[in-house]
DNA sequence: ATGTCGAGCAAAGCTCGA
């Protein structure tokens, strides 16, 4: 069973992008972030034409996640991540596809730090904190997969110098992130490549750094401690962020036997 | 500061968020 990850930035806008990616890797489970509109205008009709079904948290502009499913509707379980009746941002989904439990999450930026945004990206966090500890409980296979914002350490980077400034690199954000690994969740891109410190899923439009390879890993496929032995495989589909009107995000994926 | 995107608003270039 093969599970990904992809922020799309703008699902309408890189529709193409996304459908001629599922149809060339074929993700029995596509989570997505940033889908940049609103719920009535996702492009519903094109996924289900291309053999999946879906949930979706949209949220015009801004945000949005979904949980896609390949010949099959997801069970929505959770929409939202508990903790705070405030927050009205789209940025969490959760879904029983097959047996596992499968969330899709967009974790704040959290840019410019400090302030409001940064306070509310680890207000975030130690919700998803209490959240994920929840779910441990459950004893169910559960994959918590998207786009954490954090860069977990100076080796899931091409050369932190021009980000020492940035939310995704604060000590604060990198202990939260160590801090929900500790919970016993396996980071199956790290576990599975323990050596490979060019291996990133975003590059961002700016300064040339596709072409550079300067790129940072913050797209994360966490596995609860019960789907350890089944880690077959995890890579990232790196050859998608060259192409024309591409995400400046490269889906992430894991395979479970 | 740099400089690249999508999306909204509204009708073209600005603003915001990333």
């Amino acid at each position: 069973m093969k599970i990904a990850t992809y922020n799309v930035n703008g699902i309408n806008g890189r529709l193409p992008r996304l459908l001629e990616w599922l149809e060339e890797t074929r993700p029995d489970v596509a989570c997505l972030q940033e889908l940049k509109t609103a719920d009535e205008r996702f492009p519903i009709d094109a996924i289900r034409a291309a053999g999946y079904g879906a949930l979706w948290s949209g949220q015009k502009a801004y945000n949005g996640v979904a949980i896609l499913a390949r010949g099959s509707d997801p069970v929505e379980v959770r929409r939202g991540l508990p903790g705070d009746p405030t927050d009205l941002h789209s940025r969490y989904l959760e879904a029983a596809v097959e047996g596992i439990l499968v969330a899709s999450i967009y974790l704040p930026n959290g840019n410019p730090q400090p302030g409001p945004k940064f306070d509310y990206k680890l207000a975030w966090f130690a919700r998803l904190h209490a959240h994920a500890a929840a779910l441990l409980e459950r004893s169910q296979p559960t994959v918590l997969a998207g786009d954490y914002n954090v860069v977990p350490t100076d080796r899931d980077i091409y050369n932190p110098a021009s980000w020492l400034d940035d939310a995704l690199l604060q000590p604060e954000s990198r202990e939260a992130y160590r801090t929900l690994l500790a919970q016993g969740w396996i980071d199956a891109i790290r576990t599975r490549h323990p050596d490979d410190f060019t291996i990133y899923t975003f590059w961002d439009y700016l300064r040339n750094r596709w072409a550079r390879n300067a790129g940072l890993r913050i797209d994360h496929l966490l596995l609860s401690p019960d789907l350890g032995p089944r880690l077959v495989d995890a890579g990232v589909d790196r050859e998608v962020r060259g192409r024309e009107k591409a995400s400046d995000h490269a889906p992430a994926w894991v395979v479970l036997g």
